[in-house]
DNA sequence: CTGTACATGTAACGCGTTACATGATTGG
DNA sequence: CCAATCATGTAACGCGTTACATGTACAG
């Protein structure tokens, strides 16, 4: 349900076609989101078909035509409806690549600490990726009243990727531990 | 794909019925996974038909009759095949909670404050049991090398917790200043 | 007598992923 | 000439969630 609700918040800043929407959520969202474009035009044409969004079709001469979609009021209402009502529930991790270091007592330490360099790369490419955006965005941490939630869930963002980063350090140090002490661990 | 692995995993390390690999999911999972019940019977039957796993029907007195699997060399392989060889891609969050404060300025800044206050208590609840488990199956930080992997992503999982909590004490604050301010923010 | 734990599932539906399809324009 | 970008989708399949179904034993 909650992809719903994503793309309506985003409509409530401007009206824009799937394609838009699609940007926005690789730009914006990636903080904490992700989502194919097949999924936002089948999730819209059944919005549209709710009386949540309207479209448009725009004819246009040197591109393709395109379909800009409009919050509707209803639309509105049930957006709002799930900002003040739905309960906290915390929050859950799904990860790939953790699930692989849950299983790393059956590969070589070697191999293991190979692992976890190049997740650590990949994550400190994204953190240059977030922190590039953010001053883009909000130089000298700057922000407007209408921006506050992207300027805290980018923060969100950023401070995870940290997270993440200094966890990848720490676990190579456990492991480069236990290679020395050897085999009289167990 | 990844639960297929997730499952195989855990019968690396013991022969189990699909009740019970539902209880090793919650409890020690619960650092960076979930899965329902229903999802784990319905992989575990596709994985014997591909003989990745072999189950036996053992009779019982007073309990209804359960069904033990049991890791088959190819399921091992396959395994390994993939603790190996998959490309290591950055992670992705999928957040409900984030998603909502991306709306923050959709809602009046008590409700958000009181918002972050309450997914802190959940946060802070869920690193109380983090804690709890890591004392009863690491005290003195001491493991085996058989439980590397809990060991690496349970400490990934406390961290994660204290990540949440600290930054929902940073964004209480943010929407607090931007409330002193005013109307003249914007 | 009620709820919880044990134990295993089916059914229905919705979300997520991958592959495929079409076809124009622009930049290197 | 090739790749990328603009723009919109269909189809197939697999994963995730919720509701429902069945029946026993034990603790409070």
């Amino acid at each position: 349900m909650a992809l719903k609700y994503a793309l309506l918040g985003l409509l409530t800043k401007n009206e824009a076609t799937g394609y838009e929407l699609n940007q926005q959520f690789k730009e914006t969202m990636i903080h904490f989101w992700s989502a194919h474009h097949t999924q936002i035009y089948r999730q819209l044409v059944k919005m549209e078909e709710e009386g949540l969004v309207s479209s448009q079709v725009v004819h246009q001469v040197d591109y393709p035509d395109k379909k800009v979609y409009r919050l509707e009021d209803k639309g509105y209402e049930m957006l709002l409806q799930w900002l003040f009502s739905k309960e906290i529930l915390p929050s859950t991790l799904k990860d790939d690549l953790l699930l692989r270091v849950s299983l790393f007592q059956l590969i070589p330490a070697d191999e293991a600490i190979a692992f976890l360099e190049r997740a650590k790369e990949q994550h400190m490419f994204g953190l240059g990726l977030m922190e590039k955006w953010r001053d883009s965005h909000f130089p000298e941490g700057e922000f407007n009243q209408e921006d506050l939630g992207e300027y805290l869930t980018s923060e969100f963002g950023q401070r995870y990727m940290q997270h993440w980063i200094e966890w990848c350090d720490w676990a190579i140090q456990v492991i480069k531990r236990t290679k020395e002490k050897g085999s009289d661990v167990k």
